[in-house]
DNA sequence: TTGCATAAATTGTATATACCAGCATAGACT
DNA sequence: AGTCTATGCTGGTATATACAATTTATGCAA
């Protein structure tokens, strides 16, 4: 008799790092708190240590736990962002995560800059511009809006992209020459917009905003990301105890 | 009979780690190349599969290598920026690779703000500043240059510290309450003094010039780092193909 | 009370083994 | 010539075990 079907085609590390990760998001298990040692993870999950072991060395190496020798396993003190510093595909990021990802393109029109836009992109007032905004789900779940600002002359193939499917990352990993990219990091809270579209309440705050602007040879772009900090963490690599305690979210 | 004192206090892991990366900095191992299989460097290390499985597993973790089932290891086709946009200390980094940091002070006064010292911390021009500049050693090679501005109003503590053992990072990452950080990145090349204090040839391309601006309550920061390009690794996480190759250096 | 040795618990590292899954190729078969 | 299959190599995951190193708690002795 064979396996019936595939009951359970994730590895069991990935399970037992998803229970870690679930506690910590759950509120079950704070920053600081002691998580069960590798010897009761891994009677719970009838593993062996070693497995135990490679899960929460690898959550550590994410910045989620801190182990010390002798003492145990304790939930990281605070999130980091380093992972916001990294430049990676959402998708690559969700599917880590052993989830689906998919988006929605809420919209993808040609016109004139705005005074604004054309602030992003330094291109003059009125420059003909693209504009997308993509919605990226988790499971289904909605979790960034990103929105893209592109100088189709300088970018023209761009344009074929189908950009529900092909971020803004991958695209310019492939394609674009990198001579600067420029990067900040800011929290707002939720407006009615995208309160509706990450389906979160108005006025949450802890939102996290990332402006990055690609300077290239052949193509100027600035993508806006907008995602609920949960999804990202923050840990000692980054930030120490004051820098996230005293952050309005 | 015991161990003859400690012949090798380094992990085996780290050793296999670090004869993978020597092979890759040496230039024996070239982006795309293929590494030994575990197996072969199983038994040139006489070590078993999964020590080698966990030392080759961490090195793709960071982004040095790519692992593809039935095919073989490869030396990650591009470096990454990725690293650039961590904020970690760089103490912490050259330790972590094994080797001793140390750091020179190189200079630190107190005086009016220059016209770009004060564009950087955005504050008046003429603004009561400190300049500090660090040379940090690894393994006594130079390897980064830190320019630190500081505004002593707002940080009055942060001239208390010993500049040369305790980073910017570090203090940073102890102390600031973090509202926002601006990144760049930049490349350029080595003038006179830079290249006499890295000890590199003089104009010398690659070299990464990392600026940052934390923008918190009670202290602004500019932060300016340069080291040589090697230092830091491209990974196909960040930029594709084109993204590195076409560069100028 | 103080100091020190010891024990217990925990993580760190390493081994030997087993089986699964993906890829490429050689060889047999049509 | 084209197709299929078997085989072998590769990495992916998991187990059971062992010992080292670190921290804390405990208990005993001075």
């Amino acid at each position: 008799m064979k396996t019936p079907a595939k009951i359970s085609r994730i590895p069991l590390s990935r399970q037992i790092k998803n229970y870690i990760l679930d506690g910590i998001s759950s509120g079950n298990l704070s920053p600081g708190d002691r998580i069960p040692s590798e010897a009761e993870l891994a009677k719970h999950f009838s593993a062996s240590r070693m497995t135990v072991n490679r899960a929460v060395s690898e959550l550590t190496v994410e910045g989620r736990l801190n182990r010390v020798q002798g003492l145990g396993t304790f939930v990281a003190e605070f999130k980091t962002l380093a992972p916001l510093f990294e430049i990676r595909s959402i998708a690559q990021e969700i599917e880590d995560q052993g989830k689906e990802h998919s988006s929605i393109l809420l919209e993808a029109q040609r016109g004139p800059a705005t005074k604004q836009e054309a602030g992003r992109l330094e291109v003059p007032l009125g420059e003909d511009i693209f504009k997308i905004q993509v919605l990226h789900l988790s499971d289904g779940h909605p979790i960034q809006i990103e929105v893209r600002l592109v100088v189709p002359k300088f970018a023209p193939l761009f344009l074929e992209q189908d950009f529900t499917t092909v971020t803004a990352s991958d695209y310019l990993q492939k394609n674009v020459m990198f001579s600067e990219v420029e990067h900040k990091v800011d929290a707002i809270s939720a407006g009615p917009e995208i309160s509706k579209l990450l389906e979160i309440e108005e006025n949450a705050p802890c939102l996290r905003l990332i402006r990055r602007t690609w300077l290239g040879e052949d193509i100027i772009t600035y993508v806006q990301l907008i995602h609920p900090g949960e999804m990202f963490r923050f840990t000692g690599r980054f930030s120490g105890p004051q820098a996230v305690r005293d952050m309005p979210c």
